[in-house]
DNA sequence: CAGAATATGTAGCGATTGCTACAATGTCTG
DNA sequence: CAGACATTGTAGCAATCGCTACATATTCTG
């Protein structure tokens, strides 16, 4: 019988967990789909995480980690040469389709974080962390000041964002044309 | 006995539903507590409004109009002299801890809203559109161009908004500090 | 090999979920 | 007043919830 045993743990199981919530959601996932998808049994999940609020804390974090891994494996090959040219790159990766689910996912754990669920707002904090570090590192070569700019293009990108999941893409887009390209600071 | 019969109807009944959805969150609310919240019965709830998703729904709707005539009557007695000044009116109104309960809730439909519950995105859309129409009536007079420049100042409001919910207020005013001063068309 | 510790299956508990069947009140219209 | 219709209470159903008790298997340790 050359079959091993399966050894399951957490490191094991977190990532088929993260997969199944990226397609389903958070906040409305129960024990025994979470851990169908997972290929055990809610019995299980609750021996290796102890309850679900913890199961929940260590998911977000575990995706915490997929969004930082993933922002390192997506340096551009070339520097943008404006800031509006980094804003628009990094916008298009964002609402990429190959992105939703990550981005439903994301708004909610937003909303999570607002109301104070335990583990949503430093999964979140930690994600926001990441992200603006890897802006800074995008930020066009000659930016006369990349890491306040970094901060600048990050918060209207999250507000383009949102105002995007409303049904508001167009009034972002008339904001970042009528906003950004007068603050666009990148020597030409 | 003067006591008249409640004779209870979807009007009568959601603003009671409405406030215990601010102090409870939507999701996770079940029949049950909204219906003691409002002084009646599951059973009366589901008579009135045919299920729980269209009684979200109406909810949904009645909390955007609300929050519409909520922005009608806080309009500015005078009017700012710069879109910094602006921003920073509008902001400083939306993180008053009297706006906290409905924030929560904000941050919630617009996870809703990204899932593509129904109701949830016609209601944010409502509620943007709203808000978008009352910053315009708020720009400075001289705004050499109020349409755009509300746009902006709004996807700046929102990204500044999310960042403070997950802990990065700091974030946000770097990057205010270091992009609306430079983009402040207001003549001086 | 014996016993301890770890890992897993089976079965179920009490609570809550949205919703319904049925009956009993009203209240309004003819 | 009679009957139609609108409103409401009582009771409960099938499903799901997080979680646990108990027994069993497996593996590690002495």
């Amino acid at each position: 019988m050359p079959s091993s045993k399966p050894q399951m743990s957490k490191e094991t199981l977190l990532p088929k967990l993260a997969a199944h919530v990226l397609n389903h959601g958070l906040g409305g996932a129960s024990l025994r789909p979470l851990a169908e998808a997972a290929g055990t049994s809610d019995r299980m999940l609750i021996y290796h995480f102890g309850n679900k609020e913890q199961l929940v804390a260590d998911l977000l974090e575990h995706i915490a980690g997929i969004y930082s891994t993933a922002l390192d494996a997506a340096l551009a090959a070339e520097r943008p040469t404006s800031r509006k040219e980094c804003f628009e790159r990094i916008l298009e990766q964002g609402q990429h389709p190959m992105m939703q689910p990550f981005m439903v996912l994301w708004w909610e754990i937003v909303a999570g974080s607002a109301r104070g669920i335990p583990g949503y707002r430093e999964a979140a904090d930690a994600m926001m962390t990441k992200q603006l570090a890897w802006l800074e590192t995008q930020m066009p070569e000659n930016d006369p000041d990349p890491a306040g700019g970094a901060r600048y293009l990050m918060t209207l990108l999250e507000g383009t964002l949102m105002l995007g999941v409303v049904g508001h893409t167009h009034t972002a887009n008339a904001g970042i044309e009528a906003g950004l390209l007068a603050s666009d600071l990148t020597p030409s």
